[in-house]
DNA sequence: AACGATAGAGTGACTTTGTGACTTAGTCAC
DNA sequence: GTGACTAAGTCACAAAGTCACTCTATCGTT
C-alpha cells in the first residue's frame, strides 16, 4: 500500500535519530514549546521503526503530527501496545531512557505519518536544567503517561475483553471510519490473542452490531456498542 | 526486577538511611538555608493509610524505612496493588500528583512499619527548580516505577498465572518464612481471583511444595517452584 | 465458658479466555 | 497464473475467572 521510498527505509532500518543526523531542517514554529525552537525537525513515513528493544536513546523527541505506537515484545513472542503518543507529546519511555542512560526495551512504529523535533541528549540534560518549562513539558508528560498505564493495569485486570473491545473500536471510530486494523493489532492494543478478537467480532456481526472486511470493520450500531462499552458505570 | 533492590536495602538497612538522610540534608543545605527542619521526619505504624482515592496531595515523601504499597481500586471492587516502595525510594504516584496538581486516585498502605521525609509542595516545588540532585532523584524514581509498571502490564498479559504466583511467592520467601500473607492479598498482588489463588495453592501442597496455613504459608520445595517461575526462558 | 461476628479459606458448577494446530481466503509480486 | 504472504476462521481443549455458597479458626463480648 506505500510507495517504494518507505520499503527502501525500513530495508536500511533508519530511525530517528539518523535521520536527524543526516538530514536537518529547521523550522520555527509558534505552537510549539519556546524551548523547543531551533530544533531539529525529522519526519518519518508510516510503518517506519523509530527504535526497538536493544537500542541506545540518544535522542529527545517532541512529536509535532503524527502518530507514534510503542509495543513491548512479552516473553511469550506476542507483542502488547504500552501506548501511543500524537502531536504535543513525547515519548515517555525515551525521557526515561534519556534519564536513566538504559537502552530501549521496547519497540516503536509511526502509524501516521510524523513530523517532529529531535533534540540530542546532551542538549536534554541542559534545557532539563536551564528551562522550567520544558521541565514542565517533560514532567506532565511522565505524569500523563504513568496514569495511562495504571488505568491500563487496572483494565487489563478488570474489564471483559469484549468490552475493552467495544471501548478500543469507538475510539478507533471517532478517528477513521470505516475502521482499519488487523484482529491481530486489535488483539496486541488489547493484551489479548487474535482469536479472541476474532470472535468476538464475528459475533457482533451476527447481531448486526459490525459489518467486517479485511482489515477492516465498521460500526453500523453504534448505540449498541456504546452500550457494552459503559456497562458497570 | 526490584527484589534485588529490596534485598540489598534489607541487608544494609542503617546505612541506606544514613546516606539517604546526608543526602537530604546535603540538598536542603546547597538550596535552601533553612535547611532540616523544613524536612520533618514522619514514623507510620504498619496498615496505616498513607493516602486514599480522592484526597489532595501536598507533601512529597521519601521514605527511610519500611514499606508503603499502592493498590489501585479497580471498577469491578476488587484493588490491584499497583507497586510497593521502601527504603530509599519515593511514591511516583505522589509525585506525579505534586507536578499535576490532580487528587490522588489510588491508595496507600503502610506493610512495614515506615520512616520517612514529608517535603511540603511549596519545598518540592523549589527543590525541583532549583536542585539538579533532588531532580535527579525524582527523575530516576520515575523512570524506574515506569518501567516496572511496563513489566507488570508484560506480565499480566502473558504470564500465566502459576508461575507469576510462583514468582512472588519466591519474592516474598527471600524476606520473611513461613510466609505470612492471605489469599485475597496475593491475588490483589497479581491482579486475579482469590480463588484461582486458592486453588493453586491448595495443588501446590498436594504435590508437597508448600504447607499451608491461615494467613501464611511455607514453602517446602524451593526448587519446584523456581522450576515452575522460570518456566519459558 | 459460650456467643456471635468476622476474616480467611474451600468447593462445585459454570462461563469466559487463551492455546495449538490447523484451514481458508484475499493480495501482492512476479 | 502461481507462489508466498498475510488476515481471518475454526475447533477442540486447557486455563482462568465468576458466582454462590459453606466451612472454620480466631477474637472480642457478655
Amino acid at each position: 500500500m506505500e510507495e517504494s521510498g518507505i520499503t527502501d527505509l525500513r530495508e536500511r532500518e533508519l530511525n530517528v535519530a539518523e535521520i536527524a543526523r543526516i538530514g536537518i531542517v529547521c523550522i520555527m514554529q509558534d505552537t510549539v514549546p519556546a524551548s523547543l525552537q531551533n530544533a531539529q525537525e525529522v519526519a518519518l513515513p508510516a510503518d517506519a521503526k523509530v527504535f526497538e528493544a536493544g537500542d541506545a536513546c540518544d535522542h529527545f523527541y517532541y512529536v509535532l503530527q503524527g502518530t507514534i505506537r510503542v509495543d513491548l515484545m512479552t516473553r511469550a513472542g506476542k507483542p502488547v501496545t504500552l501506548y501511543r503518543f500524537s502531536g504535543g507529546e513525547t515519548c515517555i519511555l525515551t525521557t526515561s531512557c534519556l534519564l536513566s542512560g538504559d537502552l530501549y526495551n521496547a519497540e516503536a512504529i509511526v502509524e501516521e505519518p510524523v513530523k517532529a523535533l529531535a533534540i540530542p541528549l546532551k542538549r536534554f540534560q541542559s534545557l532539563i536544567d536551564s528551562s522550567p518549562d520544558f521541565r514542565e513539558l517533560v514532567f506532565s508528560s511522565f505524569a500523563l503517561r504513568l496514569s495511562a498505564m495504571m488505568a491500563k493495569i487496572e483494565e487489563v485486570t478488570s474489564v471483559p475483553i469484549d468490552q475493552r473491545l467495544a471501548m478500543r473500536a469507538l475510539e478507533l471510530r471517532a478517528e477513521q471510519h470505516p475502521i482499519m486494523i488487523t484482529h491481530e493489532q486489535l488483539a496486541a492494543d488489547l493484551g489479548t490473542a487474535r482469536e479472541v478478537v476474532s470472535r468476538k467480532l464475528a459475533s457482533w456481526e451476527d447481531k448486526g452490531w459490525i459489518k467486517r472486511g479485511r482489515g477492516s470493520f465498521s460500526i453500523t450500531n453504534k448505540r449498541r456498542l456504546q452500550r457494552l462499552a459503559n456497562e458497570h458505570e
